[in-house]
DNA sequence: TATAAAAACTAATATCTGTTAGTTTTGCAC
DNA sequence: GTGCAAAACTAACAGATATTAGTTTTTATA
């Protein structure tokens, strides 16, 4: 098994993680059962536990690991010397590539934070609330400099957030568009509009 | 008690369905109980079950009555003669007006419909499938018309759709605008963009 | 092949779940 | 006040839950 281990480089608790994102996406972190995620691995609930502490502590493992990638996407972003609107498009951009790459994850970090014991539902709320107002100040930077519009910087920074979310709905339409084309056309949406 | 159902004109049974709306919100349908539902409301979990015939019923209730609201909705603005921009405005608005004055039902149909049983599931899945097939079907024509640009309509759609979903969050910010002021900024940003 | 650690197993527990059965209380009509 | 129906109650059940304890099997190393 460390033989296994060293050649691909995932650990048996990783797996379970994985396997985990996956069966909270589907079926909601309270509706899935340890039994049923041991199963999906091919092993007893109870053998789990050689590798893992807790139930709940996958799901800390999950959101933690998303909240920390997006603000540390963040950091860098604001740190680069482009123009609102081109921080603006790759953000949105890279919104849009985790969505579609980590799917599992993202989609159980957005549904299932409810279900978070403290301290980490403070923790994960006080990180996405500084992402979320950082954001906002990204914008109202933008509107200062007569970039954008004077759209109120809550209400805009709420919809390119609440677009990209909803990319959770867009698995269906995967091969309707290739991913850049998908990518250019919201970013074109949100920062255009739609009227022509 | 009769004498009160007559008065106020809401029955037991509803306020059942009203107090199962804000615990599902609150703590997903899973992670509640009939026994905190019970207590919500002052009375034992077995009460419950003289006005209700089982949990899932409950949510049945929320998710049908919110379906059949959004397309009964959509039935009569399709009929009429506006333009397309003029609908999708009254769209827009109204997903908005729902999000904030029907909060709990909204959210639980929004989030906890995986947790339908069938056929519920399945029709709830249908009708949802038809709503935003007929909006991606307005947006084309307001394409072919040239009143919109071409972003493909599907993604155009989701965005929309996906924007006024997540006024979901918009509860904190409450008293920063006015309904009317988030609706004109919203339908503002997602019409005519960001970019001034 | 012997050893030690990793990881699987079985058995069991306490707690919580939705729900039922049967009984008592409540509130209104006469 | 009597009677009746609505709606509350208590007691209880069968099943599922996460998790622990203790044991056996597997695997890697020496």
């Amino acid at each position: 098994m460390s033989k296994l281990k060293a050649l691909n480089n995932i650990s048996r608790k990783d797996l379970i993680i994985k396997n985990a994102a996956a069966l909270f996406r589907k079926k909601g972190f309270s509706a899935s059962s340890m039994r049923e995620l041991a199963m999906s691995i091919g092993i007893e609930a109870p053998s789990l536990y050689n590798h893992i502490g807790s139930k709940s502590e996958l799901l800390q493992a999950i959101c933690i690991k998303i909240a920390n990638t997006f603000n540390t996407h963040l950091d860098l972003t604001l740190l680069s010397n482009a123009s609102t609107i081109d921080k603006l498009d790759v953000l949105i951009r890279f919104h849009i590539r985790m969505m579609l790459d980590e799917f599992d994850e993202v989609f159980v970090a957005n549904h299932e934070w409810k279900q978070l014991e403290e301290p980490y539902l403070s923790n994960f709320l006080s990180q996405r609330k500084n992402y979320e107002n950082r954001l906002v100040q990204l914008i109202r930077e933008g509107t200062d400099q007569q970039e954008l519009k004077g759209i109120h910087p809550h209400v805009a920074a709420l919809t390119i957030l609440s677009s990209v979310r909803g990319l959770e709905f867009w698995q269906r339409h995967r091969k309707e568009l290739t991913i850049e084309e998908l990518e250019n056309n919201m970013v074109h949406h949100l920062l255009n509009g739609l009227i022509k």
